[in-house]
RNA sequence: GGGCGGAUAGCUCAGCGGUAGAGCGUUGCCCUUACAAGGCAAGGGUCACAGGUUCGAACCCUGUUCCGCCCA
């Protein structure tokens, strides 16, 4: 009973009778085991018969009374029930109690009941004698291990986890009476009659049996997870010390499920601390555990276990579990074993499970098909091309496609190399899709048909041994990925194989002659341009069998030179006619425009599509360039930017508005151009406080122009009178956000310079002045909201935020491109 | 009860202080001679909620709510 109850003080180390069996036993106080609230407030203590009881008995010496046999009979120590199997014996003892008029009450009561996982029986905790392992001597070394850095964990964040466990740990049971499994390695003197009592008998405990005598082995067997810590050695040879275990003990890396590192991690380094003397691995990688479509672990129990055999191979809609047969009603389809490889290492993120996703599978299926076709298309345009080993690639006369790809492969050979190193496996295989998808077929076999299909021969090799150069490289790159597929391409690439297989193939590692930063920089225009061309084509719907005409202009001779130089790329990639390149100036009449920061281009659209639509275009594009701006002046609205902010980070806001500023007035002069109606230019008095793409809407959209803002102009006369003196930090922050409206850049950081600087001792102005910047920016904002133009689609879509302008959604070549893109470098040309 | 992880586009997930990204799905135009398992383009997100730190937060801190896992 519990020790402060005090309905039972009294009673406390007296003894009392088990009515049936009339055995004395002592009453005793526990606060630990007993609730005073629940049932009566008493308990029995049963000390081999419940892990709870076994702890009580311990604290207070009690007798461990065990009244099972091993097949769960009552044994002599039940009294009278003596012989009863379990089950039985607790309906008699029930009604025993009953007849005796013992029995106070009965009512339902909610427990757990650990039952057999193989047979579901109720499982009966009994006292039996048993094997430990005396674990602490053993924990010690296999911590210190891990805090000295000896062997260390990734994702480092498991290495509590591994503490936690290890600094806790209880004795280790290792006898199982299981049918399989190492021998206890303990020896029992026998009887005369070769019988053996177990409890009693003389034992030894040794690798070998006693040579003298009658023994018999243990019949237990370890715990299987003792053999299994004995694999990182056991399976060198040990207890030989054979050359095997000199060269390979220890191991580099471990790799292995998170959920068992108390099982077998804790196992190993345990055993191979103690034993050896030396930590087993130097580290452990515990990868991402596959778990079904809700998150949950797969069992056999829970009958959500998806066979990795039904993925690859496909399987009838019986054979999957039930949330993937709702999926595929008609059977799983197969995805195939790269397929599926290759999707877990795209889910494989570090401390992160993975739910399993069959449309993603589905997504990598098709980029194995992808690479297929890649394949074919080079094979079957090889020719009599043959690998020429004297030559290495970039001893041939590179065009600039070639450099160009050979520079990329390589930033993606040294990308891959560094993310398989930081066991970022996800991170290497989006870098090899997206290289050979977005990149190699995207763009270089696209550029590759030229010279393929033209008639020069020397050109025509050239292209020949890049597109196998790549291949090659790529196909290495990926096979730990997608083994199967690319051992199939690489057999048959014409290439000198320097092994039979793949698999022992050497992994590609950079080289810096593949790296070539003036390529990658030439093909940026080249890019840009088909990319605009195809812009406009896709938003003109205009049928990719249409051969148009396209104008670039640019203010860039470089660009202009490049593009001049390339045209024999422009051209078919992007479906043109005619290409014609020229300095910024007169722009065509009637045409589609798309504003780059290094190029304009313009489609002549009369005749081929409805120019209402490209005006509807563009000022869509418009609206989205001025909620950008109106995004990072809200920045520059804070006057502690411009101060605290990294000057780079200024710099790169600064010219990105800039850029904007000129892209929108470019867009509305295009808008202009092929505007049905005159367009009046804003008045010069208004200059300052118009925005000239709202302005362009408003005209077109026959709306009045607001009044110029009061304080707007009003800030403006002073800027014009040259009355700086005598400003207010607060004017001149004022005085700043209105030049941010009116897109002067530089002026407004001046002021907000001047904002800053201490005051000269004169009144601050009105601090209530602050609407200056929401009156200022507001009309904007309303205007951009409310003039949501009428869309077929959800209404819901006006309150986007300002999408970033330049079109790198799709392809991921677009994306690679985006990344190195023009604005980034003016920005950091400056 | 203790510990760990997660919550970002319809779905599965990257990003983890400086303009929100991918795959699948959706929409439009295309069977263009590697690939329709495809090409080109487009649309789609108050980054769970509430505070805080910061010039600036999906990201850092605190709390809350759900979800998952491990241990007792």
């Amino acid at each position: 009973m519990h020790p402060e109850d005090p309905r039972y003080k009294h009673l406390i180390g007296g003894k009392v009778i088990i009515p049936l069996i009339d055995r004395e036993i002592p009453i005793i106080a526990d606060a630990e085991l007993v609730d005073p609230k629940f049932g009566t407030g008493v308990v029995k203590v049963t000390p081999a018969h419940d892990h709870n009881d076994y702890a009580t008995g311990q604290r207070h010496d009690l007798p461990m009374v065990n009244i099972f046999t091993d097949t769960a009979m009552v044994n002599e120590n039940g009294g009278k029930y003596q012989g009863l199997e379990r089950f039985a014996a607790r309906k008699q003892v029930l009604a025993d109690l009953t007849e005796l008029g013992l029995l106070v009450e009965e009512k339902p009561h909610k427990l757990s009941v650990p039952l057999s996982q193989r047979s579901g029986v109720p499982v009966e905790p009994r006292l039996s004698r048993q094997w430990y392992v005396k674990i602490k001597p053993m924990a010690d070394k296999a911590i210190a291990a891990v805090e000295s850095g000896k062997t260390k964990f990734v994702p480092e964040s498991w290495t509590n986890t591994y503490f936690g466990w290890m600094r806790n740990i209880h004795d280790w049971c290792i006898s199982r009476q299981l049918w399989w499994g190492h021998q206890i390695p303990a020896w029992f003197e026998a009887n005369a009659d070769g019988t053996v009592d177990f409890e009693t008998a003389k034992f030894v405990v040794a690798r070998e049996k006693p040579a003298t005598g009658h023994w018999v082995q243990d019949p237990d067997v370890l715990d299987t997870w003792f053999s299994s810590g004995l694999w990182p050695f056991s399976t060198l040879g040990w207890p030989e010390q054979t050359p095997e275990l000199k060269t390979f003990y220890p191991n580099a890396v471990m790799e292995t499920g998170h959920d068992i590192i108390f099982f077998w991690v804790a196992r190993m380094m345990m055993f191979g601390t103690y034993i050896m003397g030396e930590v087993p691995f130097r580290t452990v990688y515990l990868h991402a555990m596959v778990r079904d479509e809700k998150g949950e672990k797969m069992s056999k129990t829970k009958g959500n276990v998806i066979d990795p055999l039904d993925i690859i191979q496909g399987a009838p809609a019986a054979n999957l579990p039930g949330a993937v047969r709702n999926k595929f009603p008609q059977g799983m389809p197969p995805m195939g074993a790269d397929a599926l490889r290759f999707t877990l290492a795209s889910l494989t993120q570090q401390g992160r499970d993975i739910k399993l996703s069959i449309d993603r599978i589905g997504g990598y299926k098709a980029f194995c098909n992808k690479i297929w076709n890649a394949a074919r298309f080079v094979m079957m345009n090889l020719g009599d091309y043959r690998d020429d080993p004297k030559l290495f690639i970039t001893d041939r006369a590179l065009s600039l496609a070639d450099r160009w790809i050979l520079s990329r492969l390589d930033a993606v050979t040294a990308g891959t190399q560094a993310a398989l190193e930081g066991y970022n496996f996800a991170e290497a295989a989006s870098l090899l899709y997206q290289f050979l998808w977005g990149e190699f077929c995207d763009w270089f076999i696209e550029l590759s048909k030229a010279s393929l299909y033209g008639d020069d021969p020397h050109a025509k090799q050239t292209t020949r041994a890049v597109l196998v150069f790549a291949l090659d490289r790529v196909l290495r790159l990926l096979h730990p990925f997608m083994p199967f597929i690319t051992e199939e391409i690489w057999q048959k690439l014409p290439i000198a194989h320097a092994t039979k297989s793949i698999c022992i193939a050497e992994f590609p590692r950079a080289d810096a002659r593949l790296r070539d930063a003036a390529a990658e920089a030439e093909m940026q225009p080249v890019i840009e341009a088909i990319d605009g061309i195809r812009t406009i084509r896709g938003e003109s719907n205009l049928s990719p069998a249409l051969r148009i005409e396209a104008h670039v202009q640019s203010g860039n001779a470089t660009v202009r030179a490049t593009l001049e130089r390339w045209k024999s790329y422009v051209a078919p990639l992007a479906g043109l006619s005619r290409l014609t390149v020229s300095e910024l100036g007169t722009k065509p009449p009637q045409a589609a425009a798309d504003i780059r920061a290094t190029m304009e281009i313009y489609v002549p659209l009369a005749g081929i599509v409805d120019l209402a639509e490209e005006r509807e275009r563009l000022k869509k594009e418009i609206e989205k360039a001025e909620k950008e701006i109106a995004q990072i002046q809200k920045k520059f609205e804070n006057p502690n930017f411009a101060a605290r902010a990294p000057a780079e980070v200024v710099e790169k806001d600064k010219a990105r508005i800039e850029e904007l500023t000129s892209r929108i007035a470019k867009l509305g002069e295009n808008l202009k151009r092929i505007a049905p109606v005159e367009v009046r230019i804003a008045p010069p008095n208004n200059v300052g406080s118009v925005n000239l793409g709202d302005e362009l809407k408003e005209e077109l959209a026959s709306v009045s122009v607001a009044a110029p803002d009061a304080q707007v102009t009003e800030a403006l006369d002073k800027l014009r009178e040259g009355t700086k003196e005598g400003l207010s930090p607060r004017d001149h922050y004022d005085l700043g956000v209105a030049y941010m409206n009116m897109g002067l850049v530089d002026d407004a950081v001046r002021e907000f310079n001047e904002a800053k600087k201490p005051e000269p001792k004169k009144k601050a102005a009105p601090a209530k002045k602050a609407p200056v910047t929401k009156k200022a920016a507001s009309p904007k904002k309303t205007v951009a909201a409310k003039k949501a133009p009428a869309k077929k689609s959800a209404p819901s879509k006006k309150a986007a935020p300002a999408k970033k302008s330049a079109p790198s959604k799709k392809a991921p070549a677009k994306k690679a491109v985006a990344k190195k893109a023009p604005p980034k470098k003016k920005v950091t040309k400056k």
